[in-house]
DNA sequence: ATGCATGAGTA
DNA sequence: ACTCATGCATA
């Protein structure tokens, strides 16, 4: 009956000696649905090794401060596009005025050159449409996903840095655009640093019941890894990952995965399997994400340890030829998703490209408008946010 | 492969 | 109320 999503957040102390860079948030929420199978509840772990390439903390110490909010975000910012924002601030119908404005020109244009109408949608109220739902959950034993039209062989985009200078769009999918950089030597090497405060994060106990709590797992420690430097970019440091490996890995793990036979779904659902203190199961959609790198930076990072150590078990398994029980799942529940129509979505996206961060009032007013609930829009907003911060994107040159 | 959502941890 | 890591439900 429920599910127990504990999370702790603990981070390793190690004996100071070590350089890593001590983590700061860390989590692998290995909650359990209720339908798979995933019992486990162990709290997490993860390490989570450093801040980001931008906030280049090489201290990740500070990180506790810079990487999660406003450093981090200051140092994304500068790398963007310089947001129009708030000139606009002060008022706010104007602000609307000039959102609605752009939608309508979006429309047009995109009417125009593409014939894009959204086909569905219905005619009145556009807001949240719940699409009538059902279908089994059958879980995917063994094919289903992993369609996978796409390979990108491309792997090698890095970050592209070209400061846009018009805000996106939506999303480009996977077009990014080519990239040059990456040829570099990877050489780093640093490693000094410390938590000013020692910054471990010191496991915070979980008075819980679960057995096989945490015990920091974390690959973390095998991040001794040397690598080369960096060299040109002047964005991160990070001891140990570097974009280049992650997308390296992503590709190689997506390929032995598909070699082996194992969906995204599958990989998330044996990940309990492993038992790797506080590392739960994982969804398709993390997996997927993973592979694709549309991840945080540092999301990467944790994950990296784990779908590694699971792979290489998979592969061994294969080796020998043993499978483990994979399981079924009852149905239960389900949650119905949100739609938002695209005149909606457009007329959001004006705004966002105007402020992206608008006060509970605005989103009120815009919520009003779009007869959206306000709550959806404030989402949106978040999710929108998130969205500009994933790896692909950030390439902040 | 992604859009919308939830929750823990923070400010 | 935000950010982050994740997940369910969908396309």
């Amino acid at each position: 009956m429920m599910m127990m999503s504990l999370n702790s957040k603990q981070a390793f102390s190690m004996p100071h000696s070590t350089p890593l860079p001590e983590p700061k948030y860390s989590s692998l929420h290995s909650s359990s649905s209720s339908s798979t199978l995933t019992s486990s509840a162990p709290p997490s772990s993860s390490c989570s090794s450093s801040s980001s390439r931008l906030s280049s903390s090489i201290s990740s110490s500070i990180s506790s401060s810079i990487s999660s909010s406003s450093g981090s975000e200051a140092m994304r910012r500068a790398c963007l596009p310089t947001p129009p924002s708030n000139i606009f601030g002060g008022l706010d119908e104007s602000l609307l005025a000039r959102a609605e404005a752009l939608a309508a020109v979006d429309i047009v244009s995109q009417t125009k050159s593409h014939h894009h109408h959204p086909p569905h949608h219905s005619p009145f109220k556009p807001d949240a449409t719940y699409h009538t739902m059902n279908t089994l959950p059958c879980t995917s034993s063994s094919s289903s996903s992993s369609s996978v039209p796409i390979s990108h062989p491309s792997a090698l985009a890095g970050h592209h840095h070209h400061h846009h200078h018009h805000h996106h769009h939506h999303q480009p999918h996977q077009a990014l655009e080519g990239d040059l950089l990456d040829h570099i030597t990877p050489g780093l090497a640093l490693g000094a640093m410390a938590g000013p405060d020692g910054s471990v994060v010191s496991t915070p106990a979980h008075p819980a019941h679960m057995a096989g709590m945490n015990h920091m797992h974390q690959a973390a420690i095998n991040m001794a890894h040397a690598h080369g430097l960096p060299s040109h970019m002047g964005c991160m440091s990070d001891v140990d990952a570097d974009p280049r490996d992650l997308e390296a890995f992503a590709e190689r793990f997506k390929q032995r995965r598909i070699k082996l036979g194992v969906t995204q779904a599958d990989v998330g659902s044996a990940l309990a399997n492993l038992k790797i203190p506080g590392v739960g199961s994982l969804s398709q959609s993390t997996i997927c994400r993973f592979e694709s790198l549309t991840l945080s930076h540092n999301n990467m990072i944790a994950l990296k340890p784990i779908l590694q150590a699971w792979l290489e078990e998979a592969e061994k398994s294969h080796r020998e030829k043993l499978n483990k029980p994979e399981l079924f799942n009852g149905a239960e529940k389900k949650r119905k998703r949100t739609s938002i129509a695209a005149p909606e979505k457009r007329s959001l996206e004006a705004y966002f490209a105007i402020q992206p961060r608008p006060s509970s009032e605005k989103i009120a007013a815009i919520a009003e408008k779009l007869d959206l609930k306000k709550n959806v829009v404030r989402v949106w907003f978040c999710n929108q946010r998130q969205k500009q911060k994933r790896m692909k994107y950030s390439a902040c040159v």
